[in-house]
DNA sequence: AGCACGCCGACT
DNA sequence: GTCGGCGTGCTC
């Protein structure tokens, strides 16, 4: 009997030990199915014939080996691995997760692999008077005569039921075909004509082909980011290397995916999270036969077993959904660097507005700098302009001023975007005689009115109630909205506005499927058109007609307690104002504040992102904030909010224990209690990444045993992004 | 995590 | 008398 090792998707964080028959031939990264306890779950093939096996006598045998050749190939097991360690998330877990479900299930590779059919021996000696009574059949068997058929081809012009029966005659037989990689063009297809800037980039990253390199592309809005990757890979698909292209949201992806489709004939395949489980493995093994030549997707592409792949690209490399925020907490950008070494290739992380991290590693050499700060066209970029709301009568939380400025662009013909970071009608409804204000009953903050979907809604946990009739707390029937949410932003601009389209983007009018390309399409329409929408308004989208942008209240971003909260909304800022003067018009930025002379405005306005990184990466060196420290965040989340405290209590009474952390905490979560739960917070800083990851699997041994953990959910995130 | 076992309160 | 609440032990 042969022991093998197998992870296994339970949350403990150890591996366990099987016996298999002689007979079989198993490697590591196979699936296998095993008895646990007394369910059944597939597992991975880990090592053989570990050294230190569990007491042999006591091993249990597989029920089956799943595959003859491993499913993950060694350099993504070396990945996931490294992940596991990294994240301290259990091993099991982390392989699995890079499993497409259907394999995830113990699904038959085959099953879902490319056919193809010939004839038998019976079949190639039979008398064709045999099938002289069926004329389908007679058409099949002649169509085999020369060669096999595959199952696409055959699919074109026969039917399954005449495959079948003679499958069923033993005439016919099934082949696997292994699939082909794709053809690379014979030539470097050719784009548009580049700035100075730009073909410096692409010859930096054509040059860095064949071993690890980082590059960073720090190019402002509208300077051609995407040009570059385009041309980066001209040359690369000749060479029949793939090329792996992360994007941050599938709204992203048509638009990405079209462009890389028009330019290249090579297979461009996407990959995201709304595919169905056989579109998923159909990619997944596209992927890893070479058949994809690109494939876009977003953050868990990073884990496909490409063939040959030559070149990552992470567009947008700043956003926050490159980490995953729940179970195995892992950001895409970090993994997708350590991919890169593994695979001996290099990695092209792009944005308007770098994060800190990636920028701090461009400053200190680890990155190639490549900077494109001006647009391409050659337009300016926007210009942003201060408007004092201090002692202003307001119309719709909107200036006099600033009304005046959208009505002459209207009158222009060119359109004007309003961004304001609130959807829902109203953030609360409000009793008219005592103030008291729509709380949700399981968080800590307050319910957001639906007036079209005629309901309170938690946007925290989700739960949604009917309107009441009256006020909790003194019972008038006096409830009005308070404040003002892109719902009614929109409903009022239109009342102003009569004869004005608008637009409206936010998570609530692009639900239905289908309606974020009919909007954005829309937006595509020549003519003066009010845009009114969410954050979904910064994310990379190219709307040539837009001359002016307002940035309805900025001061919601303003004051806030995370040391993030500045460089996300910097981001925030010049993201949105980018989409501004993209065309031939120009661009206008109108920022509406109670604080006009706040340092990080003034920033921002007169000297743009890359000053403001820089000054706000000196301030994180005198603050001891990451990157020039490292941070883990241990959460708890209970019922009782002394559970919580206490538990975290008991783990920062460990961890001081250890000379290299610095603590923060235990505290209350900045919000207090979500979904019915109190929550609470553990900082731990360390100047060394080493030293804090053997601190880490040091608390996780005593966590493992404290009775308390398996009362409370507790987390740990290494490299946070979210403090909330 | 999932599932079994085990010990205490309100019901057909 | 049972049904079911969740504490705790275990999974090669």
């Amino acid at each position: 009997m042969i022991v093998v090792r197998v992870a296994l998707p339970v949350p403990l964080r150890q591996h366990f030990d099987y016996l298999i028959s002689p007979g079989y031939t198993p490697q590591p990264g196979c699936r296998v199915l095993v008895p646990f306890g007394n369910r059944k779950l597939v597992g991975l093939i880990w090592q053989l014939s570990p050294p230190d096996s569990y007491d042999t006598s006591k091993l249990k045998p597989v029920i089956s080996l799943l595959d003859n050749a491993p499913v993950l190939p060694v350099l993504l097991c070396q990945l996931l691995s490294f992940a596991a360690d990294y994240y301290h998330h259990p091993l099991g877990e982390v392989l699995i997760s890079a499993l497409p479900a259907l394999l995830r299930e113990g699904r038959n590779l085959n099953d879902y692999q490319p056919k193809a059919y010939c004839l038998t021996d019976a079949g190639k000696q039979l008398n064709p008077s045999a099938l002289k009574r069926s004329q389908k059949q007679h058409a099949l068997w002649q169509a085999l005569q020369a060669n096999g058929l595959s199952e696409s081809v055959l699919r074109q012009q026969h039917s399954r039921t005449t495959l079948k029966q003679l499958l069923d005659k033993d005439l016919v037989e099934e082949q696997l075909v292994p699939a082909s990689p794709f053809t690379p063009p014979a030539a470097p297809a050719s784009g548009l004509r580049l700035t100075n800037n730009q073909a410096l980039a692409v010859a930096a990253v054509v040059q860095a082909f064949g071993r690890f390199e980082r590059l960073l592309l720090e190019g402002v809005t509208g300077s051609g980011k995407t040009e570059v990757y385009l041309q980066s890979i001209a040359s690369l698909l000749c060479q029949r290397q793939q090329v792996l292209v992360i994007v941050p949201e599938i709204g992203l992806t048509p638009q990405t995916l079209a462009r890389f489709q028009a330019r290249f004939d090579v297979p461009v395949l996407c990959w995201h999270s709304a595919l169905s489980d056989s579109e998923r493995l159909h990619c997944w093994l596209q992927a890893s036969s070479g058949a994809a030549a690109i494939i876009v997707g977003t953050r868990s592409a990073l884990f496909l077993p490409f063939w040959r792949l030559g070149l990552i690209i992470i567009d947008e490399e700043h956003d926050q959904s490159l980490k995953q925020q729940d179970g195995f907490r892992y950001h895409a950008r970090d993994l997708a660097i350590k991919r890169a070494a593994l695979q001996h290739c290099p990695i092209l992380l792009g944005s308007a507005t770098p994060s800190l991290e990636s920028l701090h590693n461009a400053l200190t050499k680890r990155f190639i700098h490549l900077p494109l700060p001006d647009r391409a066209a050659g337009q300016a970029l926007p210009t942003f302009e201060l408007v004092n709301l201090k002692q202003q009568v307001l119309q719709f939380g909107l200036a006099s001023q600033t009304l005046a400025k959208v009505k002459h662009q209207l009158t222009l013909g060119h359109q004007v975007m309003l961004f304001l970071n609130r959807r829902g009608f109203a953030p609360a409804l409000s009793c008219q005689e005592c103030g008291w204000l729509t709380e949700c009953h399981r968080c800590s903050a307050f319910t957001t009115y639906h007036k079209q979907s005629r309901q309170l809604v938690c946007h925290h946990c989700g739960a949604s109630k009917a309107i009441p009739r009256q006020c909790g707390g003194c019972g008038s029937t006096q409830l009005k909205p308070l404040g003002q949410g892109t719902e009614q932003l929109e409903e009022n601009l239109q009342r102003l506005f009569t004869n004005i389209a608008i637009t409206r983007l936010d998570r609530d009018s692009t639900r239905r499927k289908g309606a974020l390309n009919e909007a954005l399409e829309d937006i595509h329409q020549p003519g003066a058109r009010l845009i009114v929408g969410t954050q979904m308004l910064a994310k990379g989208h190219h709307f040539p007609n837009v001359s002016l942008v307002v940035i309805v209240d900025v001061d919601a971003a303003l004051y806030s307690s995370d040391f993030r909260a500045p460089e996300q909304l910097a981001q925030l800022l010049t993201q949105v104002a980018g989409r501004a003067g993209r065309g031939s018009i120009g661009g206008n930025v109108l920022l509406q504040t109670q604080y006009p002379d706040h340092t990080l405005l003034q920033d921002i306005i007169q000297n743009g992102y890359a000053s403001f990184a820089r000054s706000a990466l000196s301030e994180r060196k005198q603050t001891r904030l990451p990157p020039y420290q490292h941070l883990a965040l241990f959460s708890a989340e209970a019922h009782q909010s002394e559970q919580c405290q206490q538990w975290l209590q008991q783990l920062a009474d460990c961890a001081s224990q250890h000379p290299a952390l610095q603590l923060l905490g235990p505290i209350p979560a900045p919000m207090e209690r979500r979904a019915g739960k109190y929550r609470w917070q553990l900082q731990l800083y360390s100047p060394a990444r080493s030293n804090m990851h053997l601190a880490l699997d040091a608390l996780l041994q005593h966590i493992s045993s404290w009775p308390l953990s398996r009362r409370i959910k507790w987390q740990l995130d290494v490299d946070p992004t979210d403090l909330t």
